[in-house]
RNA sequence: GGAGAGAUGGCAGAGCGGUUUAAUGCGGCGGUCUUGAAAACCGUUGUCCUUCACGGGACCGGGGGUUCGAAUCCCUCUCUCUCCGCCA
């Protein structure tokens, strides 16, 4: 959500960037500061009353212990007809403030100013390629197929027991899940991130302070009896640890990381897209979040980025960094990295990590503030970023290192997997 | 799931219809004293809206109600604690 100060001072600013989004803000503007004149006039006028009726309270007492009863009865007469009045009025400007809050809600934040314009993921901009994309064999198989084949992932059985969508890991591939998460989480310790293990229902507070309610009601699973949603991401739990929170800038900046399962509706997906491990309903993902100063965040990015970039190198897989142009970046970011890694029987790239800035935009939904070493209150800045998830990993994974021996499991992770290579057993 | 108790400022804790502009203690910040520190003493100590400013208004878990006036009374929701039941 943007600052409803922010917007006033800079109409014409705010309407030009979110042109970038493909967002015609023009109209929304205009209602939200007419309506934001609306109630500063109510609530000054309402104040104005609620002055006056405090006033009068305050000699009815004093009346009433002097023993001046018949002047009391006169001044309290008074002060009921203020009564109507004032209750008039604070429907008013409750009326006012909720249609003030549901345009303010539908503003998207701003785009960076290194984000450039563009309609689709086709425009965006491929900032950073690492990596040799492997040469296979002319018989290589798609990673649905290699995972039947040495029996390390089973979507038939997730159909069966829940639905397409919810695969079993089995044998070599539940190992190879389990040790791609600790490969993950130690990664993330290493850099001085503080591990967390989130609740996977969150209430509906929570879902709007990251910017998922109510605008993306539809890709979350809801359990109506608890009226709970299950998360998405390990972002929304770990960020709204800090809702209505007001740190000291000490505490600066704050770095989190989460393991969690993961839960998308992802309805109307379909085709190629969704086929073996490309698109799941549930799946593995280590997030990390960080909390930082306006001043620092960039440079926080940056390292996020980095970070992610070494764990791809680290897993020997060929990867490109996009920056997503104003027509992908979403709704609540700033600034996106996407991370790509090749899958080579499949010959695309497949989405593994999206790294993002959002500036305060989530901190001003959910009131998260810093106390500044002067004693002033500002919102600070969230960042967060996959580091990584799994499906994607292991579809390339699987892909790339196939060959007549099996597939190989990476140097680096052979110390979690215990095992060098999945092959028939 | 059943029965009971409770939720007050960074923390502890009083207040149970009108000098509460929320007592008091601890902690934090500033000062006096001291070579320095501690102790002692004095002062100060939240968030938000509005105003150029003075000022005004809201906030005692959330929402609603009673009243001229609510931290205080009523309803409701959420959470915490104790006991019982169930349970990994």
């Amino acid at each position: 959500m943007l600052q409803l100060h922010f917007i006033r001072d800079n109409k014409d600013y705010v309407i030009e960037r979110l042109s970038i989004k493909n967002f015609d803000a023009a109209e929304l503007v205009e209602e939200i500061i007419s309506l934001d004149n609306d109630r500063r006039s109510t609530q000054k006028n309402l104040d104005d009353n609620l002055a006056m009726s405090n006033q009068l309270s305050k000699e009815i007492g004093n009346l009433f212990k002097e023993g001046k009863k018949s002047e009391a009865e006169e001044v309290r007469k008074k002060s009921t007809e203020l009564k109507s009045v004032v209750k008039d009025l604070e429907q008013t400007l409750q009326q006012i403030e909720k249609s003030l809050n549901e345009k303010l809600v539908e503003l998207p934040n701003l785009p960076h100013e290194s984000v450039k314009a563009g309609k689709s993921e086709n425009d965006n901009e491929i900032v950073y390629e690492e990596g040799e994309i492997p040469m296979l064999a002319e018989n290589a198989l798609p990673h649905w197929e290699l995972a039947s084949k040495y029996d390390i992932i089973d979507f038939d059985l997730g159909s069966k027991v829940t639905g397409a969508g919810f695969p079993f890991y089995k044998g070599k591939g539940a190992r190879l899940q389990r040790a791609l998460i600790n490969f993950f989480l130690d990664e993330a310790l290493k850099q001085d991130y503080i591990e967390y293990q989130p609740p996977l229902l969150i209430n509906e507070d929570s879902g709007f302070g990251t910017g998922q309610l109510p605008d993306k009601e539809g890709q979350m699973y809801f359990v109506g009896e608890d009226k709970l949603y299950l998360i998405p991401t390990a972002e929304v739990p770990i960020t709204n640890i800090y809702r209505n929170v007001i740190l000291k800038e000490d505490d600066l900046p704050i770095k989190n990381v989460a393991y969690s399962n993961c839960f998308r509706r992802e309805a109307g997906s379909y085709g190629k897209d969704v086929r073996g491990l490309n698109r799941l309903h549930q799946f593995d993902k280590v997030e990390i979040v960080q909390i930082s100063t306006p001043e620092k965040s960039y440079e926080i990015l940056e390292e996020m980025k980095a970070h992610v970039s070494a764990l791809l190198r680290k897993l020997e897989l060929p990867f490109r960094i996009l920056r997503l142009c104003g027509g992908d970046v979403s709704f609540a970011s700033a600034l996106t990295y996407d991370f790509e890694v090749y899958s080579a029987a499949q010959k695309r790239w497949l989405e593994v990590s999206s790294v993002s800035n959002f500036e305060n935009f989530q901190s001003n939904r959910m009131k998260l503030r810093y106390k500044s070493k002067e004693g002033k209150s500002i919102l600070a800045h969230t960042l967060n970023g996959s580091a990584l998830a799994l499906p994607r990993i292991v579809a390339a994974m699987l892909e790339n290192n196939q060959s007549s021996e099996g597939i190989a499991i990476p140097e680096l992770l052979r110390n979690y997997t215990g095992f060098e290579k999945i092959d028939a057993l």
